[in-house]
DNA sequence: TTTATATATGAATAGATGTTCATATATAAA
DNA sequence: TTTATATATGAACATCTATTCATATATAAA
């Protein structure tokens, strides 16, 4: 790995920005295990259904997060393995400290 | 890996946090080939000595940087290999989109 | 169609954060 | 001791960010 250019320093800045905030931490926690709709990630988290959906809003431009429609309600669960494995590592390292 | 608790997911928005700034990455960055004096960090990534002095020292209270003195130089580099292991994760999944 | 439920979103606000500037501290060199 | 160099740090400022509140939109149920 060589020294990285400017751009690509921002981006990686950006991607762990996203990570670096509690409500979407666990927001991403709860999707680990199943996809939920967004209340049932309000409730389960105990964070405003407006808060959530801002976070989700977020993670979702940032594509960490995908969903579907089903009846009235949107499902969201997790991308893909990355945002697993990134938030695990940082779960390793926390553990670790 | 069940669901975490409120402190745990805030210790790891804190962690992720750290990652989530151009300005530390770019630290981050340099140090991943060598251990780099203050100055010689600030010049390479043209940033102001004030600011990367700044920036270390969240780095190193968020323990993902270490240093020792030599003269009147103080050397940094990256605490452990969790660091370069976050980093890289980033860059693999910045890569892939 | 009316009502209820689920979700999204804009505006406002409060709090957090990064940089700059000036300066303090510490070590080395003269 | 004086001067120069390296680093750290506090204050001020501007910017960014997350939440709340009110409300809009959309779908389902009655």
């Amino acid at each position: 790995m060589n020294l990285l250019d400017d751009d690509l320093t921002i981006d990686i800045a950006e991607l762990f920005k996203i990570f670096g905030d509690s409500t979407r931490i666990k927001i991403i926690n709860v999707l680990l295990q199943n996809e939920l709709c967004v209340c049932d990630i309000a409730s389960k988290i105990n964070i405003s259904q407006s808060a959530v959906s801002h976070q989700l809003r977020i993670l979702k431009q940032a594509k960490l997060v995908k969903y579907r429609k089903e009846g009235n309600c949107i499902i969201y669960s997790l991308s893909d393995d990355h945002v697993k494995k990134i938030f695990l590592l940082g779960c390793e390292h926390i553990n670790e400290l």
